[in-house]
DNA sequence: CCAGTTCATATAGCGTTGCTATAGGTGCTA
DNA sequence: TAGCACCTATAGCAACGCTATATGAACTGG
């Protein structure tokens, strides 16, 4: 059995490489075995990829193409934060579609080493996270909110994928994704101004008006005094609140 | 070089073996370099732990009693929420301080196989939750608001260990911890009453975050800075630019 | 139309990995 | 002292990631 279309070698190594790994069930996948799949022999495999880390960064960034193809397919909805909450789903729903390589993308974690693809999808949250700083909906900078956010996803999905699949209960997910969300909201800032020096809302503005200005540069002020004013919207959009 | 105490072969490989695994950076250790440093050849690893998973997994056994003590080890401070929050931050300080055994032991996911000591972390957890839920401080069922804060947990950790050590920030533990904390406690006061007009531009938000200052003096900014500050904000939001 | 160059694939094999079939030594009990 | 578990060593297998080297194919300049 061999992926013999008319393909060339490269890309018959790429989908040999993906059905491999789609099918290991979570075992390690030998160049052997994908190279012998693709009806190649091993040096193709170094001559394109470099090495097997290579080669299933290639897979990897062709998956992260239909992760973010779903991460961005649906209407923005107007409302940022009902966005986050799909892209968790989504984020949950494309580890448990696909754990195999999910696990190789999210879950191959090395101290001191942050694959690429984690700030890749964190600047993709971020991105998100800053139309919802923009129209003063967050309670913290998107930076961070993102970095959360998306630490409390991975933390779930590979909690998820981690179960056998008849017991996998996604209100454990919706419970998380609700919670972190919350969290970050302006929402929280207004039930706690009663007790409150009002200190949250100018946090909440300034996280606003600095997403804002970075958005579209503004030319109301000099770039010198642009990045003063920035550098202090920052300390005060990142001095505790609460 | 071996560890040639008189200790016994079986603890010579489980030291040498844990000592090889907190120094191996992430990178795979071989049953070579622990036999050669215990002293002793392959069959007697073998015959003592059956493979090289055997004896990782003697490996957490050990370090896991560690994670317990540290779990167990303060005084019950009578607010079980507060306790929950100790726990976090023990979790977070244990997965930093031993990365490569923290991540053998949570971070080696593979598709539908929990392993073990997933579970017990989150008894652990459940076991303290339930003294929450006692004294009517749980939003939640203990069992689920367990695994949900265990993953926020294990997310976060995992996601700090990959980033470097000097670029790690407490602030996603702390806050990560707060919103599921806050999520599962019966002390929200729910306020569903945002209805925002969502059209928050630079100069709204400008506005917003000028008279909050005013009403409220900031300490992040100097006197003479904030005055500087209010001038551009003026600037700004006396623009007719959105 | 051919020589030269570059790209792509194959043959064969190196060093390392986890693991084991087999045998030998050691100490206890009968 | 004989027998018997228990423990450890010698030697080596199959599979692994990877590569030095060689061969073929395709394009390019004269």
């Amino acid at each position: 059995m061999s992926i013999d279309g008319q393909l060339p070698p490269k890309a018959r190594l790429l989908r040999a490489a993906a059905e491999l790994l789609a099918n290991s069930g979570g075992s390690a996948v030998s160049t052997r075995q994908i190279t012998q799949l693709a009806g190649v022999t091993a040096p193709t495999l170094y001559h394109h990829f470099g090495d097997k880390e290579g080669l299933f960064d290639a897979v990897v960034a062709a998956g992260f193409d239909d992760y973010v193809a779903g991460e961005r397919d649906f209407a923005p909805s107007g409302q940022p934060l009902e966005d986050i909450r799909r892209m968790w789903d989504n984020h949950v729903q494309f580890g448990l579609k696909q754990p195999e390589l999910y696990l190789v993308m999210f879950g191959n974690i090395r101290p001191e080493s942050r694959p690429a693809i984690v700030a890749d999808a964190e600047a993709l949250m971020e991105e998100m996270l800053n139309k919802a700083a923009v129209s003063g909906q967050l309670n913290v900078p998107p930076k961070e909110a993102a970095r959360s956010i998306l630490a409390a996803n991975v933390g779930v999905t590979l909690m998820l994928i981690a179960e056998k699949a008849p017991a996998r209960n996604l209100e454990l997910s919706a419970m998380t994704r609700d919670a972190m969300i919350f969290a970050v909201s302006a929402e929280q800032a207004r039930s706690n101004e009663s007790d409150d020096t009002g200190k949250s809302s100018v946090v909440v503005a300034a996280i606003a008006l600095n997403a804002a200005l970075q958005a579209s540069h503004s030319d109301q002020l000099s770039s010198s005094e642009l990045k003063l004013f920035l550098e202090w919207l920052h300390r005060i959009s990142t001095s505790s609140n609460s």
